[in-house]
DNA sequence: AACGGCTCGC
DNA sequence: CTGCGAGCCGTTC
């Protein structure tokens, strides 16, 4: 629960808090992460040994909208909680803070006391759960629990922002968005907000009179989506062209470049904040900064990454795990072929594309290997042949025979899969390798789009579970394996950043690349490929 | 607050 | 109708 340093705070009682926790007593809390960072904020020991509330009911049931202290509490015990915003208005908390003494302090030491009393009451309730299934225990112990202390050294640790050169791609994207922003203006002989897309579709569709083709699902407004604008500008016409440029440079700079500089602590670093508790597959997800949506894929975007960069005297090394799904599918399925293909180290796609059109792989096409790379990342998510036809420019026949080959080729996915829907029909779960569970409740509903996104989510939940069981399994060991030579700033579900002196780079690579490829043996390798520079646009392979 | 749109990841 | 999950931005209501 919260603690404050001043509140009802004698220096008696703050000794006393701190003999406690530097003692072998349980700490008990929901979200003993938060805690943690807390504590340390202020110098305080950190708990050894911990129980956290809402990580056993993220590990119980994932699946559920939210793990927050409030909706656990109202689900589990059928209370509820104050908020802190509710005691505010009776004992406005800087008059908690700053005064003794006053009703006000009395009104927020009993918010405090019930919390504290709802956790321990929830851990009543859930621990016996846990105990229940031997393999969930394992989940919540060995690794949630374990990861805790890791993640909250890297949330405190933060990446270092080079701000000035942000502040250089601001003005030049400012100033290429108004040259755009101009040429949109006379091009289309309207001055309107570009950003709106109501304005966008009245200027394309109704002064424009270009051929409107889609409507938006809620409003049936004219929709002004890339889909859209992409097929307008392939038939020549140049305004959706010049908006598309206006988009990506207009998000890339509100998003990243103008709000990153904006989120630097003191320390000129940003301190993400990893949530252990939201993604219903197990994976972590990051906000205030989001760090695992930073772009990539177009070289414009990708340039954002230069302004991530290592401390003085420091690289960033990055570390991340080669197709970890398929060869995750490979495991579960036993397949085989795809066994076989990983073994021997062969590009993926080239080798399904070979097999799939029975040609040697030093003479496929481009498009070939694209069709079989959509269909080996197709089959990982449930994609329709709808889906795939959608995605290659192909006819929906040509996709379901080009789909009947694969599974020619490797029939023990095709076992695999339908053995999983079996399971999640009969169960009503599915599980990873290691047994953490997700509840696929709409399994049996009659709607077929909801049914079909529950047999979706059954085939892709343990493949993308196991991935993030793995990553979590090989952060543990690296917070061990690295000492203090290096440290973790940033995972992005198959990737780890690292901040390494710039004399211990090749060898910490090497130490990395070892922890994560043998974290725990499959029945293909684990691949892991490791790249490191000043920026984390360097730190590629 | 909801929506449309976009980014990333898989 | 047509693979999913997550977070953020700007606009609109």
């Amino acid at each position: 629960m919260p603690i404050s340093g001043r509140a009802g705070g004698s220096d008696a009682i703050e000794a006393e808090l701190k003999r406690i926790l530097s003692g072998g007593r349980l700490f008990v809390a929901h979200d003993v992460k938060l805690q943690m960072r807390r504590l340390s904020a202020n110098g305080w020991p950190v708990p050894k040994r911990y129980a956290d509330t809402m990580i056993m009911s993220y590990v119980i049931n994932p699946g559920l909208p939210s793990h927050a202290f409030g909706n656990v509490a109202r689900d589990r015990l059928k209370l509820d909680v104050v908020s802190r915003k509710d005691v505010s208005k009776t004992a406005p908390l800087f008059a908690v803070e700053h005064q003794v003494g006053s009703s006000a302090l009395a009104a927020y030491q009993q918010y405090l006391g019930e919390k504290s009393d709802i956790a321990m009451a929830l851990r009543e309730v859930l621990e016996p759960e846990l105990q229940r299934d031997p393999a969930l225990r394992k989940i919540y112990e060995d690794i949630e629990l374990s990861l805790i202390p890791v993640l909250a050294r890297m949330e405190e640790r933060g990446i270092r922002i080079d701000v000035p050169l942000l502040r250089e791609m601001s003005h030049s994207m400012g100033a290429q968005l108004a040259e755009l922003e101009r040429r949109i203006y006379a091009e289309s002989g309207t001055e309107f907000n570009i950003n709106s897309p109501q304005q966008l579709g009245h200027v394309l569709f109704e002064k424009l009179q270009y051929p409107a083709t889609k409507k938006t699902k809620g409003t049936k407004a004219y929709s002004t989506s890339v889909d859209v604008l992409e097929e307008l500008a392939s038939h020549g016409f140049v305004v959706p062209q010049l908006i598309l440029l206006h988009r990506e440079l207009h998000k890339l700079k509100s998003t990243y470049v103008d709000a990153l500089p904006q989120l630097v602590a003191r320390d000129g670093r940003v301190h993400t904040s990893f949530n252990q508790a939201v993604a219903a597959t197990g994976r972590l997800s990051s906000s205030d900064p989001n760090l695992q949506n930073i772009p990539i894929r177009t070289e414009l975007g990708r340039e954002i990454r230069k302004a991530f960069v290592a401390g003085e005297g420091k690289f960033l090394l990055g570390a991340d795990y080669s197709q970890v799904e398929l060869r995750i599918l490979a495991h579960i399925s036993q397949d085989e072929a795809l066994i076989e293909t990983f073994r021997r180290g062969a590009d993926i796609h080239r080798a399904t594309a070979s097999k799939m059109f029975n040609i040697p792989e030093d003479q496929l096409t481009a498009d070939q290997r694209r069709a079989a790379k959509t269909i080996n990342f197709g089959v990982l998510y449930g994609m329709s042949a709808f889906r795939v036809s959608n995605e290659l420019n192909i006819p929906t026949a040509q996709a379901k025979d080009f789909i009947d080959a694969y599974f020619g080729q490797y029939p023990k996915i095709q076992n695999y899969l339908d053995q999983t829907l079996e399971t999640a029909r009969a169960t009503g779960k599915v599980t990873t390798l290691f047994g953490r569970v997700r509840y696929i409740p709409e399994i049996h509903n009659r709607s077929f789009t909801v049914r079909g996104n529950a047999e979706r989510m059954a085939i892709n939940a343990p493949i993308q579970g196991t991935a993030a069981d793995l990553l979590k399994l090989a952060m543990i060991a690296l917070e061990k394996n690295l000492g203090g030579r290096a440290a973790m700033l940033l995972t992005v579900h198959d990737e780890i950043v690292i901040e390494v002196p710039e004399g211990d780079v090749e060898q910490v690579a090497e130490i990395v690349k070892e922890t994560m490829e043998t974290i725990y043996p499959l029945a293909v390798p684990l691949a892991v490929e490791t790249g490191w520079g000043r920026s984390w646009y360097d730190a590629k392979g």
